[in-house]
RNA sequence: GGGAGGGUAGCGAAGAGGCUAAACGCGGCAGACUGUAAAUCUGUUCCUUCGGGUUCGGCAGUUCGAAUCUGCCCCCUCCCA
């Protein structure tokens, strides 16, 4: 496709981590990034100014959700989602993939497709492969996904060789379904944490020569050795210079983790999740606003941080806004979050180009805490 | 002055002789959250040295046993004068 690639620039001495330029329609991006999700096309109380403010490059919508409501016509109709959600940057609609897992008691898989009950109404909605391309071209983001079914945690050798091999064919089938040249269309390597068939699964993926590719069924629950071992078994058999997506990892130590294993984008809505829930990432550490010894501290969130958040405001502030459930509380919590995890990578991007990643990791895990700080 | 209804934990509110330290909601405190069914969910919330101790407006009774039944007293609300 035209106006995408990956232009991988240094790779760390230290760890193999990369550094690069993702080149897409909307604007260029530096790898590794953490790209904000935006599930009904909004990162939940941000804006596109503030998520550009930030330093935020990709961010993601979804297809299940979207399609659902308000419909792929009614996206298509406004102009697409850069058009209808204001976002000028790149953007990424998730395949609904993760809704196979997450909405697994409404959802029954087929070999042609999985039929949903959609979970507002119960409606029957049914998902082919080359139906969620077909959305998604609606929608029209910059990358977008293959359907895949994100598989649970643990399951059965004889199941995930069963769901893998049909995720490979539906990649075949979305491939061969999608027609714009200006989206990258990315095939997802499941396989459990079964190496044979992360292997099997990777290998049938890029004889299909797709523009990207992600790591999928990670980050469900599975302890972080696990979330390791499944990156490592998939990531050897991807090619070099074609971009690699670890899906739904947004903890410190699972980002760094997965940096140092050569991986370049990652999603994950905990940033945002945890802000509208009073967590917060600071470089001292977990603060939970809410908690009463916040509530005379007159101390911005994080010392260290640049963000608006921190700039302007002080803990006893943001515990009063939480308490009092006020929106402006998650907006501004939101706002730090993201541009900590934001930050973070652009340590990580520097650090990698003077090849010295691995000492970047120690200390920010020893900073943060390696047991899931987060 | 006459009539009616009430007083239960920080607040609101169930409970109408033992299964009640007392449902439930709010508030408080704490925890969780990983390709968003999540501005959601969970735990906890009389005191305690964890043995127990003190509670349902107050006091006195009835009873083996009372927040629950009786008497008196104190408050509150509404209606009529």
């Amino acid at each position: 496709m035209k106006d995408f690639y990956l232009e991988i620039l240094h790779i760390d001495k230290q760890t193999g981590a990369r550094y690069g330029i993702l080149h897409t329609p909307h604007g260029n991006v530096e790898v590794p990034m953490f790209m904000p999700v935006g599930t009904l096309a909004t990162v939940k109380t941000l804006s596109p100014e503030e998520l550009k403010d930030m330093g935020a490059g990709v961010i993601l919508a979804n297809t299940y959700h979207l399609f659902v409501r308000p419909g792929a016509d009614i996206v298509q109709k406004a102009g697409g989602l850069h058009r209808f959600m204001n976002y000028d940057g790149p953007i990424l609609t998730d395949s609904g993939g993760f809704q196979v897992f997450s909405l697994a008691e409404k959802r029954k898989i087929t070999e042609d497709g999985v039929n949903f009950k959609n979970h507002l109404n119960g409606d029957n909605l049914f998902f082919s492969p080359e139906k969620v391309i077909e959305i998604q071209e609606q929608l029209g983001a910059d990358i977008i996904m293959s359907f895949d079914e994100c598989i649970p945690w643990p399951s059965s050798y004889e199941y995930v060789k069963k769901s893998t091999e049909r995720t490979i064919r539906w990649a075949k089938r979305g491939l061969l379904a999608h027609h714009r040249d200006d989206q990258a269309l990315f095939g997802i390597v499941q396989g459990g944490d079964y190496q044979d068939l992360r292997q099997m699964c990777a290998e049938a993926l890029v004889e299909m020569d797709f523009p990207g590719y992600s790591i999928g069924g990670t980050s469900i629950g599975e302890p972080k050795d696990k979330c390791f071992e499944m990156i490592d078994y998939a990531i050897k058999y991807l090619p070099f210079d074609k971009p690699r997506y670890l899906m739904g990892v947004g903890s410190i130590d699972y980002l760094l983790g997965g940096i140092a294993r050569g991986v370049d984008m990652f999603d994950c809505v905990l940033p945002t999740r945890l802000a509208r829930h009073g967590a917060l990432m600071t470089s001292q550490g977990r603060v939970n606003i809410k908690n009463e010894k916040y509530k005379e501290d007159f101390t911005p969130l994080d010392p260290h941080c640049d963000c608006y958040c921190c700039q302007n405001y002080t803990k006893a502030y943001l515990r009063h806004l939480y308490v009092c459930d006020e929106t402006f509380g998650k907006r501004l919590m939101s706002i730090h979050n993201l541009r900590f995890l934001i930050h973070l990578m652009e340590g990580a991007r520097q650090a990698i180009k003077e090849d010295r990643f691995g000492d970047f990791m120690k200390i920010n895990l020893t900073a943060f805490g390696d047991e899931r700080g987060f």
